[in-house]
DNA sequence: TCCCACACGTGACCC
DNA sequence: TGGGTCACGTGTGGG
């Protein structure tokens, strides 16, 4: 039903993000992604994709194959430093891909899926998109686009995203699990950790590089897909290799991905910092970049697992594949971590001596818990910051990719949304043709859809201003209304709380004919009412504005007096 | 400027939350908080806010602050063990703090700003809501509804928001800072840091018990305000402590606050639980209530730390007095890191040789940065979580209160929001004539991005409207009352709008003779109604929680009956 | 008991 | 160098 309509992407996120449970949330993130991947690599195993189990188990195991595939490819690469030429090579594969594929898809017509998946992508790609953009100077792509698109995507693949979502959500996951395994196997072989690394040799130049390297790569791509076109971009732009700097991450490949987004961007700067500089293995550059080689080797593999981690999430069939592969799971998930955390040795944590301490799971610390505490931990890490992503994703304009500028973005933007909404909604009704905005001066601004509204006009802003700031207590009363088209009507009013001045205005807008439609009230200190959308009862007479004002001033008046 | 109007409030959010830079955000969300804190504590150190960088400063203080602050009262009563009664008291302080401060705001007049204030608390006080929301069992509180009031309050201020957007944008922010501080300066005076501690003093019972804990409170009380009633409640409403469980957080005072939430739940659970069996100094009842007592006491502190933390944020005028206060800041900040993590010793971090090891903030580890880092770290955090409750209390369905939840279902409502966009545009184009709609097609296209959707039909469009929108309507009316001490009582209400509804339920509750003092109520789809505090007319007979919910409920149902 | 969620402190990195 | 960010591993509480 809802998958149906264009409405289907919105569906999906909903029930995925929203609606459903986390995990399945993180789930129908994920599927969001692996469509996407599948789209763009292709080989998603939809067979498995299925099941709605699968996506559930999927996604544990992803998570868990993560590590393991990560620490396994990782280990593989980052620590015998198998790549070829570049980490940025690699790097740039990802991010490319993603960027690639953003042009990709509004190139192709496949579009419509291929768009699903973007949004996904996007989605991890967003990272990298909004990592361009975080450049000022070198927008080069089209992230915001690539964002708002993939936002679009999203909500375009109603049906994807729905229909995983909602089998997905509940028993999907745990079922899943396995199903992905299978899945990944089953996977057309984008492929993560080994069978990943296929899809990046396909990919061509960057497909040796990558394939030790890529073993996260992979998992970026999550996205094999987008390799292929988008490998040779990498190879071929330069500029990216050449600005390392701010789009470092970006140019690394933080964009493709789902994930990588942060974690890219410091993989890829040091791959690249190192990578540049050694050009060679993995954990050469590693060492060479900093001084601390074991150090960098933890580092590098725990990035690369959270990268796969993403991948999975992202592209959850890839990742999927290369869990399979690896297969290890379990209990080199274990070992992995044990490994790394004891590799790593940072200090307090290192010591985690508690993970893995020797080996195994249960070293001694206390009863052994900890491994698997640390498992679920990274777990949750993962999906709190893959759901991170996804948001990001679906942010069109992201000023900076710290995580709590994602989240202030994604106020920001939620609000700019309720906005237009509320503006649309006055359009509609009030104007029947004029359609175009005569009331909502915000409709145009938002309406462009530039997710930068914020430029909106400053105008309305100060309009805004006046009204919003008046605040505060103390002081007068204030009222303002606003005739939208037709007998709809904006009403923002502020003043002290008085008792009864809830009732009171509640009536005095009754009186006028008013119906609430959508406003917001609160109290507390001071009284606030925000309605966004009220229409005058058809029977009644046209009520002004300034009519409406001055009862509603009266009443808080009368209250507000006191 | 902004600080001025009520709009201030989400001014401050916005343009914290998107517009400008984290920090600057981070301010601005600190400033809402901190205005409300400055509200109800008051004495914000305005002359440093003055200055732009003061806020900057103002909040990098604060954060700081608060960990000085708290770690000072922390270590104080933490490590000495100083209080005099409860850690729940002093957990609850500061927790209750914050509703007591709704509370006062309420009171005080002085709303306007309160107002302001508030909101920003509410986003705070959201989380505990949300947390109640989060027991489906336990509903009591409107969590949701608040979430919702919040985004509506938010979307309310079609102006503010807008204006905010725009405005603080740029600019807004870093200039507003200032403003906050300022304002702060200018508050009544409820107190931060040391005066709050008076404030809470004032309170009562709190008082004596709070002061050498109330320290942390302060910040949170930024509002010292809520101590005074909250206080009481606290220690008088055995009920809380009655239902650790579900209520928790909001008993505690979750739903005041700004941040406790998740930190509140836990902070609060620690308190009852230890609290209550000790009901005594608070290194004793973290000692009593676990095996390591050094590790609760730690646990305590650095819960009442992030309160505080939280309160710095929400009420950054408090927790700026406090600071002025303790002004031992920089110097004991390290200290009390160092003590915090020397006394606690949980396991690794314990560890924390680096902080403190010792006494002082160098010990040795490395460099001695770990202090600065320790105090780092827990700011973003803070950051990061006080954005995360932002963005809970923006949201209006929210599922869980979970992180990866909250951040699913932003992103689902962010999907939502865009789905409706989308329709509206299709409608609108479509219905109006169909000729706009090409172009405006365009827009929908893109607006929602969903290129391929765009236009979706409207008959789809319509269902997944329906469809999409259900979430609120369909539902069947949803009242939760609960009596809180005296006669105060908390009301959520949820249930499908109708015209006319939101007129009757204010009768409704007029008529029951309650006085609406801290609500926010939101009409969308949905109608949704939180009262956080509600007080029956000293005149009037006792009105039962039972009768308010029939009443709610026959307004609900007489109009949703439809 | 386990699992989950969270907060914490730390090391590393970047600017 | 210093602040900020991040991921990590751990400890802890709640269910």
């Amino acid at each position: 039903m809802l998958s149906k309509v264009n409405g289907v992407v919105w569906m999906e996120e909903e029930g995925g993000v929203g609606g459903a449970e986390e995990d399945e949330d993180a789930v129908s993130w994920t599927r969001g992604q692996s469509a996407v991947g599948g789209e763009g690599g292709g080989g998603i195993v939809m067979g498995d994709g299925k099941d709605e189990l699968g996506l559930a188990s999927f996604k544990s195991m992803l998570e868990d194959d993560w590590y393991l595939a990560a620490s396994a490819g990782t280990s593989g690469h980052g620590d015998g430093g198998g790549h070829p030429s570049a980490h940025q090579g690699g790097g740039f594969e990802s991010l490319h891909g993603h960027h690639i594929r953003h042009h990709q898809q509004e190139i192709n017509p496949s579009a419509a899926e291929t768009m699903l998946l973007q949004p996904v992508d996007s989605s991890s790609s967003c990272s990298p998109s909004s990592v361009f953009n975080l450049d000022p100077s070198q927008p080069f792509f089209p992230q915001k686009s690539a964002l708002s698109s993939l936002l679009n995507v999203v909500c375009s693949n109603p049906f994807d995203a729905v229909s995983f979502d909602l089998s997905c959500d509940a028993s999907g996951f745990l079922a899943n699990s396995p199903m992905l395994m299978n899945r990944g196997g089953g996977a057309a072989g984008v492929g993560g950790g080994g069978s990943g690394m296929l899809g990046f040799g396909g990919l061509g130049p960057c497909g040796p590089m990558v394939t030790s390297d890529l073993m996260p790569v992979p998992d970026n791509g999550g996205g094999a897909s987008y390799n292929a076109t988008v490998g040779l971009e990498v190879f071929e732009s330069s500029p990216f290799l050449n600005r390392p700097k701010v789009i470092r991450p970006l140019e690394i490949f933080p964009p493709v991905g789902a994930q990588p987004t942060l974690f890219q961007k410091r993989a890829a700067a040091l791959r690249q910092n190192s990578g540049r500089n050694l050009g060679c293995l993995d954990s050469a550059g590693a060492a060479v970049s900093h001084g601390s080689a074991s150090a960098m080797e933890e580092h590098e593999k725990r990035k690369r697992v959270e990268e796969e981690d993403d991948m999975d999430e992202a592209s959850i069939d890839g990742s999927g594949l290369n869990y399979d592969s690896d297969d290890l799971t379990g209990d080199n998930l274990k070992m992995d971590g044990g490994a790394k955390t004891g590799g790593g040795g940072s200090g307090s944590n290192a010591n985690s001596a508690v993970t893995g301490g020797g080996g195994g799971d249960h070293k001694g610390k206390k009863k052994g818990l900890p491994a698997k505490n640390l498992m679920a931990e990274r777990r949750r890490r993962k999906k709190l910051n893959d759901r991170l992503y996804m948001l990001r994703s679906v942010v069109p304009k992201i000023t900076k990719m710290d995580r709590a500028s994602i989240l202030g973005d994604a106020i920001e933007y939620l609000k700019e949304l309720l906005q237009r909404i509320n503006d649309l909604h006055s359009e509609l009704e009030s104007t029947p043709s004029g359609s175009s905005l005569p009331g909502s001066a915000a409709a145009p601004s938002f309406h462009p859809l530039t997710p930068t509204p914020p430029t909106l006009p400053c105008r309305v802003k100060e309009e805004l201003l006046s009204s919003s700031l008046p605040s505060p207590n103390s002081q007068l009363p204030r009222v303002e209304v606003r005739e939208r088209e037709g007998r709809a009507v904006n009403i923002h009013m502020f003043c002290s709380r008085r008792p009864g001045l809830l009732l009171s205005t509640m009536r005095a807008l009754d009186s006028l004919g008013l119906d609430i439609q959508q406003a917001v009230i609160s109290c507390f200190n001071g009284f606030a009412l925000d309605v966004f959308r009220a229409e005058q009862c058809k029977e009644g007479p046209d009520v002004r504005a300034d009519e409406i004002k001055a009862v509603l001033l009266h009443s808080a008046a009368c209250h507000g007096s006191m």
